[in-house]
DNA sequence: GCGGGAAGTTACCATTGGTAAGTAATCGGT
DNA sequence: ACCGATTACTTACCAATGGTAACTTCCCGC
């Protein structure tokens, strides 16, 4: 699909009139979700680079490499999953009710950024995996710390606080990718059914 | 590093003397996983074709697209990893103790088929993310009957089982992951804290 | 012995990530 | 007030790669 060229198009090369920079790299990095909401995850540079209004290299010089953007959008991503966390339990830390809101807020905001969700833990570059384990561990540092801070209160072992935050993290990642398959599945049902899961285990003591 | 052209190479254009077909489906598979063990994610359909001593069409016409290619390996690969699981646990279904055996018999079986493992989840075609999902799916389907039938058993609500299971199931490709990341990472201990976390949840009843 | 179909290869195209080289404006020093 | 160095772009290009059309050769049934 051809599509709108709003950029002046009458540029021409060398240096603009300005003299100063013209895009920066964030308006770059907005100008990629866009295309992302609209290409999905097949969106090229180029088009990246034209629905922000300049060529190329000017992305390659903003944002670096494919991979580059990549991480860099998965930052955006997680920042805004960890707002939409933290506006979803006020201040609270973990506890029994908490949770639930807490992989709720998680899911929705996946689904609201559903393109660029899968742009970011669906695959682009060849190290994507493992790009994926990076993006994993911006979420997990905090999770971890705040469970081992959470073990030592309660007078049991914190190492297990590792494994278990990558654990969770995982865990929301799949039911989010599940979440976006079909629209049959209802949030909040994933949602108290995760934290039934979380909070008291297979065994369950309810 | 330039590899085995072990081929006759000599084979000019036109149906092959033989008369039958010359490699099979399965023994284009088989190529694609040597050359992915050796070229990681970035592994193309050319260098897959060469080493099953073929050109490009004819992978194309045995096993279709990338997607394809990325699907029937996927398929291998969870059919490994559920031998891996029944040899592991002899028969037995859920409990405490066998649920360690089976997490740690998943997590070594990715470290075996590490880039495999990261071809299959990490990206190669754009809708690689909804692709992982199909994956996640055939390994979530018996998990989530297994896990229904004996909630049903125990007289609780089975209509946990599906969310349950895909949670499980990320959990455990996250898991994977984290190990294949950091070689420090311990198969065993993370099995057992992720055993400990799934049986009797956060809450805990040690 | 011959025509149709089966099994391959060659040759090609389009897209795309990435980069080198060229061009125009600005700025600082003299 | 000028001129070189620097900055901020664009154009033009390359190499790799997924995917396909067209051609070539061989076998098999009639």
């Amino acid at each position: 699909m051809s599509r709108d060229v709003r950029v002046s198009k009458l540029r021409r090369p060398g240096r603009p009139v300005g003299g100063q920079l013209d895009v920066s790299r964030e308006a770059v990095l907005d100008a990629a979700e866009r295309v992302i909401a609209r290409d999905g995850a097949s969106a090229s540079i180029e088009a990246i680079a034209v629905a922000a209004g300049v060529t190329k290299p000017i992305v390659y010089d903003r944002v670096g490499s494919r991979a580059d953007l990549a991480t860099a959008l998965a930052e955006r991503l997680a920042e805004r999953m960890a707002d939409a966390a933290r506006a979803a339990l006020g201040g609270r830390g973990f506890d029994r009710e908490n949770l639930a809101g807490f992989i709720e807020a998680n899911l929705v905001t996946v689904r609201r950024h559903r393109e660029l969700f899968l742009y970011v833990t669906g695959g682009n570059t060849d190290q994507t995996a493992l790009g994926r384990l990076v993006l994993a561990r911006r979420s997990v540092e905090p999770i971890a710390a705040a469970l081992a801070r959470w073990r030592t209160d309660a007078g049991r072992d914190p190492n297990v606080a590792e494994s278990w935050a990558y654990g969770l993290v995982g865990m929301l990642q799949m039911a989010s990718l599940w979440v976006l398959g079909s629209d049959q599945v209802e949030p909040s049902h994933v949602a108290a059914h995760l934290s039934e899961l979380m909070w008291h285990g297979l065994a369950g003591n309810p």
